[in-house]
DNA sequence: ATGCCCAATAGCTCTTTGACGCCC
DNA sequence: CGGGCGTCTTTGAGCTATTGGGCA
């Protein structure tokens, strides 16, 4: 009887069977190619996802391979028809599953991995930036007129822009080559070319600005895999039947170039590189036809995915693999994710664009009216698109009337731009926003809802320059609050970048004369203190005493800004903007927003141990309710929290708010205080109340103690003064046998058998007495050390002992009854055995002779000359010959003839 | 299509101070 | 007889973050 589990999936039938019937034939043959053909296999890939269904929906059977090829229609052969109605509930039921915390810990992990990936290739790209002989290249195309720009006192966007309109003219995005080069030569073959990957060129606008001496860095969006797991849904499995693995590795830029065919720098993938593999379009114009249909195949194989094997996935182009949403391929990767209306729309009418435009292709490619100059777009889409992009242009309602879907994509998210400091801008000069790419000029602005309008987000911006990198994700980003929870824990990413950080300011950080003078050694320094600041706040930051991950990242927020001490180089101007950017962010309009904001709270979503403190100033109404400060928001406690931190409750001050307890508590406090009533409410009490701990000083060596006799040591403040905890093992004895003063010190709580139980490590004495305790510690263990170390001696010696009597007694139990022939023990074992006996003169019983060996090892009185007969030889040990170890007290005899026997003198 | 609000719920946090039997 | 030690068993209520559905 075979037994097979066959998955049947919900959606399948659904679909598929009109019926909602399943048969199959029931047969004890084992046949081969069982499974061959059309059946629903689980690929390794399944498998993760199948175990975590319902056992109810795996069926025990065995199917013919006739009946699962023809599995749309019924069919009966011969014999057993099983039947089975797909329930509605079967197809409704939808088991939720959250990620564990090991999958967000795994997810993290990858999320991290893949930043630092995604630096160092901006680093790589920056680096390639400076290459003077790209440089020179570059000035040697631009039209002398535009090398006016480098005379310029004061450099303005305004004057920027011939400059950019020369680039954008000259420069344009293609879709990516079949392969991946090392930066440098990426760069050189896009001049050479004059068109290249957006990455490329936009790299290409930062050495063009650099080598007309301007200050300029390379921004990038790291188009990260996200932070969160992706936990797999039963419809969404259903779906994607080649999703791999679940959660993070489906989703997004994966930095492992499974199928290996990227030969150079895998571990700088990036959505921008993988696209190579997307098929995308790689040259520009005749060909477009064949191209096209190529792209459309494309999208339309990758939305069938269930037969690719996991290495093959791994390589395929995922969501944010696409650099962005001019690439129709990008489109496709997309059916990882459940496809929305608008998807498929677009998908529809591209297709139909296709048919209806291929004939124009060619000229329409030829007409450079027609087709969209600004890089990103011009030599990759095809046909439809590109015209969908023209008429973008213009405005942002389509003129062909065509639906949203392809509107929200009448550009590319802009994902590499430069940043250039325009010292005219401003009074103190300012960072332009400059995308040569899409010759836009200070637009900052406008980066955020193009990334948004192309279903992006824009989670970190990093500037490079100088082999450094600089966060300025601030500057892009107005509404940080949706961000945020989708950015990696901001000690570690500001730790990351600290070093990086300092590099770039050292690169593009010139004086700002307008502001006090200060030689620029000086503002790095007081920039790399800052720095050191962090740095050496970060030990203590992770260790996460007691606190949450919140209360400590907020703690390091406010820590950093105090950090920033003025100075007036560029980057610490700029610290200040984009700090001075995030102290003002819009007012969320939405409640929901309030809840985990940085800067703004509303009364509603504080919750239970929160209050606001003081409550004003008011910034603004939202829904009616007012917004306060965050800073306004204070945790409660209890008395005893309190205490724990070091802190008491001043006296006479009312709580600042009671919570009612639980029926259970309350009962429990009414039942131990005899009041009813009392125990009801939980009085809770913020940090404004409280003061400094005042414990009881310890007086005449003896320690305060609780209730209980103990002292609660949850920090060293909360030690009474004038003591001292000794965390040592073992103490407790030392101070009893000296009659000291001590109370166990309870330092925490474990649960144990259901219960909690305190945990307590070493003592709490008066200080004047830690001395004296040491000392008799150090005493009493080197007393202990020792005593431990002879009873593990004595023990080896007794186990040797009982390991060579045993030999001994078997050996002699095998001469006697075994023939003689044994040759099991060693002939030196075999000759003491032998000499032993004889001396006993008990050869034939074994027994009392062990006994004879046994006296004489215990005896252990040296006698000499002693004489052990052998068979053939009488050892004579003579004194001369014995040696004698102190350390193990061993006493060794020697034969003439070689044979040595060890005692072990007591 | 998007954003907001509400309800449901999975997972996390906070709570927190034995009893009993055996052996030396 | 009393003190030391090992074993028993493995909370659970409440809060919060997250999600899906409904609605504007």
């Amino acid at each position: 009887m075979t037994v097979t589990y066959v998955h049947v999936i919900p959606q399948l039938e659904s679909e598929s069977e009109k019926n909602s019937k399943l048969c199959f034939n029931r047969t004890d043959r084992v046949e081969d190619g069982y499974f061959s053909g059309n059946v629903i296999t689980n690929t390794p890939s399944e498998s993760g996802a199948r175990d975590g269904l319902d056992e109810s929906e795996w069926e025990e059977g065995s199917l013919p391979t006739e009946a699962l090829t023809k599995s749309n229609e019924e069919q009966t052969i011969g014999g057993v028809t099983v039947e089975f109605d797909v329930t509605p509930d079967s197809v409704k039921k939808k088991s939720i599953r959250r990620a564990t915390a090991e999958e967000k810990e795994l997810s993290e992990l990858v999320h991290k991995v893949n930043l630092l990936c995604l630096l160092g290739r901006g680093r790589s790209f920056d680096s390639a930036c400076n290459d003077p002989l790209i440089q020179a290249s570059l000035l040697s195309l631009l039209p002398a007129r535009l090398l006016k720009i480098t005379e310029v006192p004061k450099l303005t966007a305004k004057a920027l822009a011939p400059l950019v309109d020369w680039f954008h003219n000259n420069f344009h995005v293609r879709g990516p080559g079949s392969t991946e080069k090392p930066p440098h030569l990426a760069l050189a073959s896009t001049l050479e070319a004059q068109e290249g990957t957006a990455e490329e060129v936009a790299a290409l606008s930062v050495a063009l600005f650099r080598a007309l001496n301007l200050t300029v860095r390379f921004v990038a969006t790291l188009d990260v895999v996200s932070l969160k797991p992706e936990v797999d849904r039963p419809e969404y499995n259903s779906q994607v039947t080649g999703k791999v693995g679940g959660g993070i590795f489906n989703s997004s830029t994966l930095m492992v170039s499974g199928s290996g065919h990227q030969s150079v720098s895998p571990p700088l993938t990036t959505p921008a590189s993988d696209e190579k593999d997307d098929g995308c379009l790689t040259s520009a114009g005749g060909k477009s036809r064949v191209k096209a249909r190529k792209v459309l195949e494309n999208s339309f194989e990758s939305k069938d995915m269930s037969g690719v094997n996991l290495k093959d996935r791994m390589a395929e182009p995922s969501t944010s693999k696409c650099q962005d949403a001019d690439s129709h391929a990008c489109l496709a990767a997309k059916s990882d994710r459940p496809k929305r209306k608008g998807d498929l729309e677009f998908e529809m009418q591209l297709e139909m664009a296709l048919s209806a435009t291929a004939i124009e292709n060619s000229k329409a490619i030829m007409n450079s009216d027609l087709v969209d100059v600004r890089g990103t777009n011009s030599k990759q889409f095809p046909p439809a698109k590109k015209m969908k992009v023209v008429g973008a242009e213009g405005s942002s309602v389509s003129p062909h009337g065509m639906s949203t879907a392809i509107g929200s994509r009448k550009i590319g998210a802009p994902l590499y731009w430069a940043e250039v400091y325009c010292s005219g801008e401003n009074l103190t000069g300012k960072w332009v926003h400059v995308d040569a790419v899409n010759a836009i000029i200070d637009g900052e602005q406008k980066v955020e809802v193009a990334v948004a309008a192309c279903r992006k987000s824009l989670r970190y911006v990093v500037a490079f320059a100088g082999n450094g990198a600089k966060d300025v994700t601030r500057r892009y980003c107005t509404r940080w609050y949706k961000i945020e929870s989708q950015r990696i824990n901001a000690i570690w990413w500001d730790a990351v970048l600290a070093p990086l950080k300092d590099l770039e300011s050292r690169a593009t950080g010139g004086v700002v004369h307008s502001h006090q003078e200060a030689s620029t050694t000086e503002k790095i320094g007081t920039l790399e203190g800052a720095d050191n600041q962090i740095k050496d706040c970060l030990p203590d930051s992770f260790l996460m005493n007691g606190k949450s991950k919140k209360e400590n990242c907020e703690d390091y927020s406010v820590q950093k800004f105090v950090n920033n001490s003025f100075s007036a180089t560029r980057s610490s101007l700029e610290d200040m903007e984009l700090e001075t950017r995030a102290l003002t962010e819009p007012l969320p309009t939405n409640q929901q927003a309030y809840r985990n904001h940085q800067l703004y709270a509303i009364e509603r979503w504080l919750n239970k141990y929160q209050i606001l403190h003081p409550k004003g100033p008011i910034l603004g109404f939202c829904s009616g309710h007012p917004v306060y400060p965050r800073t306004c928001v204070q945790t409660l406690h209890t008395k005893e929290r309190w205490m724990r931190e070091g802190l008491q409750v001043k006296a006479d001050e009312l709580p600042a708010k009671t919570l009612k307890r639980s029926p259970k508590q309350s009962k429990e406090q009414a039942g131990e205080d005899d009041e009813i009533g009392e125990g009801d409410h939980l009085a809770l009490f913020g940090k404004w109340q409280t003061e400094p701990l005042c414990l009881p000083h310890a007086v005449g060596g003896i320690v305060p103690k609780n209730e209980r006799g103990q002292v609660d040591v949850w920090s060293e403040k909360c030690l009474p003064p004038g003591t001292v905890h000794l965390r040592l093992p073992r103490v407790t004895l030392v101070a009893k046998r000296l009659e000291i003063d001590f109370a166990p010190a309870m330092v925490g709580f474990e649960f144990r058998n259901g219960r909690s139980v305190p945990v307590f490590e070493g003592i709490v004495v008066c200080a004047e007495f830690k001395d004296a305790i040491l000392e008799a510690y150090e005493e009493e263990e080197e007393r202990r050390v020792a005593e431990e170390k002879r009873r593990n001696e004595a023990q080896a010696l007794s186990r040797w002992y009982q390991l060579l009597s045993s030999i001994i007694t078997r050996q002699r139990l095998n001469n006697c009854y075994g023939n003689g022939t044994s040759q099991e023990a060693s002939v030196g074992i075999q000759k003491s055995d032998d000499t032993l006996s004889a001396e006993a003169g008990c050869k034939e019983d074994s027994r009392k002779s062990g006994g004879c060996h046994q006296d004489k090892l215990k005896d252990n009185q040296p006698t000499s000359p002693q004489s052990v007969p052998t068979e053939d030889h009488e050892h004579v040990f003579l004194l001369d010959d014995e040696m004698f170890d102190e350390e193990s007290s061993t006493r060794t005899k020697r034969c003439k003839c070689g044979f040595s026997i060890q005692f072990e003198e007591l």
